[in-house]
DNA sequence: TATAATATTGTTATATGATAACAGCACTAA
DNA sequence: TTAGTGCTGTTATCATATAACAATATTATA
């Protein structure tokens, strides 16, 4: 059993076709649960979002099924299934890089905080009770109410420090 | 003295004219100190970023000096003062809202934490130690070596609850 | 002071990210 | 089988941001 505040890291060599499948697979059953349609169009966006640990672009997507179809998509298409794959919790928006990831684990709900390496983009999830907690205690002393979390960290990783 | 966790609310009725002078000053000295110049037009963007307690968009700059001038500014001139502030401290960008807000302690450089109203857009900014730390914390498990920090929390203010 | 060097601003064009509005198709329920 | 709903296609447009180069203003130096 892995501690979420260490998560896994995505350098590390590791069969990445099990991360993509897990994730498809995880979908399918939430979206069953959820009685909300997984199309081949909402699956195929979440496969190249989990292309790689890296937050992905709306208009990358677009590029992507445009050459592979031919039939090129238009940005609403790519945008609508996005939108729905955050609202069933199975990405996240990064609003710095204007980019999307996927979620790592959308069986809870939740808003993860987000380590950015600068140099070689990949991005680990957290969910850092920690964090939620001195946020929490920051906004009740100002008496807000949270309903968005955005905690985005942007940095160097273990490798790519070790690499300069 | 006030505590930094606990900042000023600016729902508060105040005498905003001295919050914008206020920034304006301590915008003269930080610039004369550090030998860059803080020319008119900075000056101005300056002053309309701090003409509200709530983030300002680069296009609502440019629609307000186009109004006041007439001469029509185009978005670069708009953006390479922005950049100036932000690189001075003395503004901060709010990512997930695409726009700008005064930095209420530019004296120390620093990152605040953010907490956005959704309502009525007023923005405190924190600079919460217990934040800091905790994303610290974190990062330091994963090996992460932080260079920059995005904390935008949205949700309710204390009088837009009130009103609700 | 005159002039060179540098920094700032102006201007045009374009890149990049996101959404509105409506048409057509596909699945589901009766 | 057909009506209703939800999903996708399509066109147009909005919103945010930057590249590239020209003109001007400021500062430094001869």
């Amino acid at each position: 059993m892995s501690d979420p505040s260490m998560p896994n890291d995505p350098h590390q060599p590791h069969d990445h076709s099990a991360c993509v499948s897990g994730a498809l697979e995880s979908a399918e059953n939430l979206c069953e649960r959820a009685g909300v349609r997984f199309t081949a169009l909402r699956k195929r966006v979440l496969e190249l979002v989990w292309a790689s640990h890296k937050p992905l672009g709306a208009y990358d997507i677009l590029d992507t099924l445009a050459r592979e179809d031919g039939r090129r998509a238009a940005p609403p298409t790519v945008y609508r299934a996005l939108d729905f794959l955050l609202e069933q919790g199975l990405v996240h928006r990064i609003s710095s890089l204007n980019a999307f990831i996927g979620c790592s684990s959308p069986e809870h709900r939740h808003q993860g905080q987000f380590l950015i390496c600068r140099q070689c983009h990949v991005t680990i999830e957290l969910d850092s009770a920690g964090i939620r907690q001195a946020i929490a205690n920051s906004a009740n002393t100002a008496d807000f109410q949270i309903e968005a979390e955005t905690v985005e960290i942007t940095g160097l990783c273990a490798y790519c420090q070790a690499a300069a």
